[in-house]
DNA sequence: GTGGTCTAGACCACA
DNA sequence: GTGGTCTAGACCACA
């Protein structure tokens, strides 16, 4: 279920949940696995899982309580910020990599039409 | 020098290398680095540069001449196809990665239409 | 209601009423809860209640008399020595707590005249 | 060497080494000890000291250099603030305890003026 | 050498 | 049941 990146395990389970908030999988208000049942899930151990939380719920992006459950955040437009900051990231990475293989800016946004024309047809 | 991913290196320093050919860094015909010193460069084993070489060799990208030295290939289509298939990778990668976080193709085309007409304002 | 200090119950809770009575929230002579009715008061077992009160007569503080119920003391000097001692407690530890810090006397002092007059404005 | 309180052990260690920082006995730019040394100091297990140092770093008390060292920062300012803020929190703390135990602000004010007193005598 | 991550597993706190 | 902390110990990454 995760990337093949050299990423900590429980930043890929951060960027993979919040990824599940923004597309809209997990929605505001929504309870998450319980810490153990999201460890059997990704197969981590729970303290992996436990720390993607407390990171998730300092950025406010969940909520958690103690001995009732862990949820996604109620403000939508919380989530929303996360989505568009989600995107940016993918898009500059996108435009870096193209222009490290040679391509400019031009050709970028060319290609990504034809793309988008072939893929909506 | 090298990226984050779980790649073998001797994968990574070919993608690195194709991207330098796709994007003129190394011309057709242009001498490559020898083996020994391309391994100071990148920092591994002389024979993790020899196994990149022999994977770019078979792949007509370059021609390794015994004894005289590595070269890219003179056949600039061959270049140019290379350059494709790296651009259609990217492409590919950045529309999955932004339809995981929940945007559409038409939103997919508009962000990168206006990020395009801002880095070229 | 009790304190996140490491102190057996008991003593949190013969604090907690003296505090009360030092505040004048007990008054000499006052009727204390029954034992049961403190423990459900304090979600403790009643022999703790019972212990908090076996020391707080023999300190002088409460009477105790069978089969009636507990009293506040009548004496209304020991209650006063009682608050100036827990006045003196909170002191000397506010002096140590504040030197470990890094303030010395009189920067200790100053603060506190800031406060209180900040506080009484 | 920890206090008797049931806040986190992470959290008094974290509190002890902002005392020491404030007070001086830690000055900006002083390597902390490695986190195994400092969890021999301690008596707990690395993992606890790292958690505590990762906490530091994100207040921006201390830096934290991978296969280097923890280092005090060297911004005077930010230690400032914190020994600041630290007095705060003893401050308010002495002056809520006082008032529990029936204290005014005129009082308290008057007995930590005495007490300067005597200590400065 | 020094910090960072992860697992296995125990035990605690709160509801 | 659910999250929080801690230990013991392994292994990795960077310098």
């Amino acid at each position: 279920m995760l990337s093949d990146s050299k990423q900590p395990i429980y930043i890929q389970i951060i960027n993979d949940l919040k990824k599940q908030m923004a597309s809209g999988k997990l929605c505001p208000g929504d309870k998450l696995l319980p810490v153990r049942d999201m460890a059997l899930n990704y197969k981590v151990n729970p303290n992996t899982i436990q720390r993607s939380y407390q990171e998730l719920e300092r950025d406010g992006i969940i909520t958690v309580q103690r001995g009732v459950g862990s949820f996604v955040t109620d403000d939508d437009s919380a989530i929303k910020e996360m989505k568009y900051q989600l995107g940016r990231i993918a898009l500059e990475h996108f435009f870096d990599e193209m222009s490290s293989i040679g391509y400019n800016v031009k050709e970028i946004v060319y290609m990504v039409n034809e793309e988008g024309g072939k893929l909506n047809a």
